[in-house]
DNA sequence: TCAATAAGTTACTTTATGTAACCAAGTATA
DNA sequence: TATACTTGGTTACATAAAGTAACTTATTGA
């Protein structure tokens, strides 16, 4: 049988990055400005060892970036790039939905 | 240590539906028109038991509705509710984010 | 010397997803 | 009459992803 409906590539690689467990949710806290891991973590309410492991693909995929301070112990930054910040307009609809249609007793 | 940035759990509940895998493609179908159980299965490369999961969590999160036409065999018609349809917006930021920012090489 | 800190990593458990075979009911085919 | 085909699933089993908690490295202050 053929697909009735094919799918953009660049459209599903786009799902496919967003859909991936945290991502989402780590660029809307990287939207209010450059964090630390630590915070990240907590405010997120991720284990470090996902987010070691998202950060790291987020970055190769060019939404984040990473810039270590060489203090004691050593500070690390992760900010979005040109590219992760391009997302908040996906993030301001998910948002706005979000008021409308998610009543108080499903959260 | 506090949350410094508390996430609105509306927000967070959006973000939980459509982060799972699969959700937003399934959506992205259903956005062209309604559909049966098979050429779902077959457009977006779903396993069946996979799809069979999704299809009851949407239905009970109010996204899709599931119509019976007792035909011979039985035909299963899925369609997007309000609710779901109003997820437009997202997917059309989604897809502008994808068309302007995902390469050819990285799909 | 001991404790504390930041950013991870490691070993281990639990959950989610993929695969392929199977099922019921009715119908057309041989 | 028996067999095969169809739809929309389900089941058992295998693999991949995520959660948990303890541990690591380097440095500094008590």
């Amino acid at each position: 049988m053929m697909k009735e409906t094919d799918i953009c590539p660049r459209f599903e690689k786009a799902i496919s990055i967003l859909s991936q467990r945290w991502t989402a949710l780590l660029i809307h806290q990287l939207l209010t400005g450059q964090k630390r891991f630590g915070s990240i973590k907590t405010s997120v309410g991720i284990s470090g060892k996902v987010l070691s492991e998202r950060l790291k693909e987020m970055e190769k995929q060019g939404i984040i970036k990473r810039k270590v301070i060489p203090e004691t112990p050593v500070i690390i930054e992760y900010s979005l790039t040109e590219k992760g910040i391009s997302l908040e307009p996906v993030l301001r609809e998910v948002e706005k939905w979000s008021q409308e249609w998610i009543s108080a007793d499903e959260t």
